[in-house]
RNA sequence: GGCGCGUUCGUCUAGAGGCCCAGGACGCCGCCCUUUCAAGGCGGAGAUCGCGGGUUCGAAUCCCGCACGCGCUACCA
């Protein structure tokens, strides 16, 4: 058997961390077993529908490395990949349904269904359809139809049980006691979820369908509806949910949970891929540090385990770090051009790549860690700031920038580099009687406006003569 | 409330009866390196494997019960 996977998200928003993770295992899946992997988009929520959203979706797979080999823009065999413009599927399906028995048109209205479900809470019974509708003759039904809109209600079965055979679970077992008539057909003519989903994985032949945690109380309804409709259900594997730091759903409200967002907010997608990998899934027991090539060649979902995994951060952010040092040269020094904010000429851009690179763990610290190599001035700071590492003792960060601009000074503009600094800043110390540890502090602040920042030498070399004399100047003058 | 799922260091995970008084990674702590901050190196603390019963010579691993957490409970997906 062919794999045949699918992403086929709802163009209502943003696709967030946890959609987007079932896409990620989708596509690797497919690809570890040298199957399809297809996009299809179903947007049969009039209401919801965000036109943003199509291409945030293709835009975030695009980002992550995922590719489809059937969708929206590259076509396919079994197009289009759009659910509303495949209407006339679902209601051939639903009109077939109908025709044997095993569904029915429903004229309750929603105002009827809310007060039956307010009632039912009332009461402590559990909520679901009463069934009115279910025996409606068929002559009734089909006079009713011409001027009453309705739905198109699935007939649940209410005895024995169903099984739903879990790739990562196992076997689930429901009672079909419990289940209820759920709408297939809105009265809008679009179909609902269960409805669409079983009728394209069916013309999609989907061979493995992959989707979170959440949907696994609705599986039911797919397994009878397939049943129904005679379809061979696919192999199901509902992934485990991933968790916000409140250890509820991710969600808008948990915080940024939109992939695209951590594009800008300067996470590569390397990390992202290898953080999401590892949210459910892991190689072997010792390997934390994958590619997507990695989960192309062995992905499984076999190894995915069945309990929920907390989003961790600080996880993402070594991961982030460590891809950043993992960088060719090349893309990091195209990297800081695009990240600084500013104009940056190769020699600049070349002259700060490296000391840069092990002290950004997000690329949207590159602007800030950098902004000092700019103007004349160094960043604003509080004056305050040039002794606080000295116990706050103003009297001798003056004495240090004193002597600084002298030993500077004798540094003739042809013998600005590295080295010169580095001895003169060096050659402080006997004449401060400090520790170089000690004091230099105080020149970090005026060069940089903080006391961490880039390496000193370097920084000073950078910017030259004139701005590092300046600058001195004018912290001496923040002092008096 | 009902139904379902889940439960190994703070977090992500390894573990499919003896290799485990539980391994790796992030984070944390300490030391080293060091011009700040990082990065890097080395070391450390950290899980009585949710709890209680079984089964077995032997259980994190199998069975049962309980507790807790989460998910679902729409003409949304």
């Amino acid at each position: 058997m062919t794999v045949r996977t699918r992403y086929a998200p709802s163009p209502t928003g943003d696709p967030h961390i946890g959609n987007i993770r079932a896409a990620l295992f989708s596509w690797a899946y497919a690809r570890a077993n040298g199957g399809q992997f297809l996009l299809r988009i179903e947007d049969t929520d009039r209401a919801r529908l965000q036109e943003t959203s199509l291409e945030a979706i293709m835009d975030s797979l695009h980002w992550l490395g995922i590719d489809w080999d059937e969708g929206p823009v590259v076509g396919g065999p079994h197009e289009p990949y759009f659910q509303s413009q495949r209407l006339p599927l679902y209601q051939h399906a639903a009109g077939r349904l109908i025709d044997e028995g095993n569904a029915y048109r429903c004229f309750c209205t929603p105002e009827r269904l809310d007060q039956m479900r307010k009632a039912q809470q009332a009461s402590k019974q559990p909520p679901g359809y009463d069934g009115r509708c279910r025996d409606i003759p068929r002559e009734e039904s089909d006079r009713r139809a011409a001027n009453e809109p309705f739905t198109v209600r699935f007939k649940m079965k209410h005895d024995g049980t169903t099984v739903l055979h879990d790739l990562i679970r196992g076997d689930v077992t429901f009672d079909n006691a419990l289940q209820d008539d759920f709408v297939a057909l809105k009265s809008d003519g679009y179909p609902t979820y269960h409805l669409a989903v079983v009728v394209d994985d069916t013309e999609m032949q989907i061979s493995h369908a992959i989707r979170g945690d959440e949907w696994i109380s609705s599986a039911p309804k797919h397994i009878q509806l397939y049943d129904a409709l005679g379809y061979e259900p696919p192999v199901w594997a509902h992934l485990p949910l991933i968790l916000g730091p409140d250890h509820k759903k991710l969600s808008k409200r948990s915080g940024d949970t939109a992939v695209l967002d951590y594009a800008t907010n300067g996470y590569l997608p390397e990390a992202m891929v290898n953080f999401l990998a590892f949210l459910g899934w892991s190689l072997d027991d010792h390997t934390s540090l994958v590619t997507i090539d990695d989960l192309k060649q062995h992905f499984d979902l076999a190894r995915v385990v069945p309990n929920p995994a907390v989003f961790d951060v600080e996880r993402l952010n070594f991961l982030n770090g460590y891809y950043i040092r993992a960088m060719d040269e090349e893309r990091w020094h195209a990297t800081i051009t695009q990240w600084s904010g500013q104009q940056m000429d190769a020699a600049l851009v070349a002259a700060v790549a490296p000391i840069l690179r092990e002290r950004v763990a997000r690329l949207d610290e590159i602007g800030p860690m950098t902004a000092f190599l700019f103007g004349d001035d160094a960043p604003g700071y509080q004056a305050e700031l040039l002794a606080e590492k000295l116990g706050g003792d103003a009297a001798i960060a003056q004495t240090v920038l004193d002597t600084a601009m002298a030993a500077f000074s004798e540094i003739a503009s042809e013998d600005w580099n590295q080295a010169s600094i580095e001895a003169a800043i060096r050659g402080l110390e006997p004449v401060l009687g400090l520790k170089l540890r000690k004091f230099v502090s105080v020149l970090y602040v005026a060069i940089e406006g903080s006391p961490q920042g880039l390496p000193l030498f370097d920084s000073v070399a950078i910017i030259g003569r004139s701005r590092t004399l300046h600058r001195l100047a004018a912290a001496l003058q923040k002092l008096a």
